[in-house]
DNA sequence: TACATAGTTGTATTATTGTGCAACTATGCA
DNA sequence: TGCATAGTTGCACAATAATACAACTATGTA
C-alpha cells in the first residue's frame, strides 16, 4: 500500500513480489484481504492482474497521506522503492509483459 | 486513539474503562504498547495517570487526520465517544475524581 | 499506620494470524 | 491441443497476540 501511495501507480502482483522480495502466494493472498477491506482495486488484463489503490473516499484519502508521511528508519521502504522503479522501468507500453523475476519467489521460498 | 484523537482530550485510564467498557487491565497494557510506539505519552498525577496523543509529528498528525475521518458503520465509536464526553462531564475544575464507575471492570470480567 | 483505590504486570491459556507446500485455475502462445 | 506462466487457494503447522486471573506497586486519606 505505501508503494502505491507513493508512486500513485497501479502494479501487477509479479511486479509487486520483485519489488517486496516476498513469495507470490503470500503478496497474492494479502491483496486478498486488502481488496475485501475495500482499500484497493483489481482489475485482470489477460494473465496479469493490476491492484490500485482506492482513491476519492475521505478516509482513504488520509490514509495514503499517512503512508507517504511515514518515516522510514531503516531505510527498508526506500529498498522497496528503488526495486519497484527498476521493475516499473521495464514496462511496455506500459503494461508488464513480463513475470516474476526472482524465480524462487514464484512458487515460495526466500 | 480514536477516541483522544476526535477529542484532542487527555484521558485517564478510568476514564477509559468507563468509556471503552473494557477491563481496566486490557487498556492498561493497551495504552502500554501505545507508549512504547511513540503514539501518545503519560503523565501521572497522583493515583491517576493521564493519557494524550503526541501531536505535531507530521505522520502522526496524518494518522490522527485519518482516525477522525473513520467511517462509523455500526456506530460503535458513537457510543463510546458519547459514554466518553459523559464520563468527561463529571470532572472536576477539568481532573478526574473518581474512579471506574464500571466496578466488574476494575479487575476485569466483562 | 492501616486501608481503599488507580493502575501495572507475571503467568498460563486460548484464540487468531502468518507461513509454506502443493495443487489448483486461467490465459496466451507455439 | 499441449505447454508455460500469472495468479489463487486448501490445508496443516508454526508463530503471535489477546485474554483473564491474581498478585503486585503507588498514592492519598482516615
Amino acid at each position: 500500500m505505501r508503494l502505491l501511495a507513493e508512486t500513485r501507480e497501479e502494479a501487477c502482483l509479479c511486479e509487486l513480489v520483485d519489488s517486496l522480495q516476498e513469495p507470490q502466494y503470500k503478496l497474492s493472498r494479502h491483496i486478498k484481504m486488502l481488496r475485501q477491506a475495500g482499500l484497493l482495486t483489481t482489475e485482470k488484463e489477460g494473465r496479469w492482474v493490476y491492484h490500485r489503490l482506492v482513491e476519492g473516499i475521505p478516509y482513504l484519502d488520509r490514509v495514503h497521506e499517512a503512508l507517504k508521511a511515514l518515516p522510514d528508519v531503516d531505510g527498508l521502504f526506500a529498498r522497496d522503492l528503488e526495486n519497484f522503479r527498476r521493475r516499473m522501468y521495464l514496462r511496455e507500453a506500459g503494461r508488464c509483459r513480463i513475470g516474476i523475476q526472482t524465480p524462487e519467489l514464484a512458487a515460495g521460498g526466500e
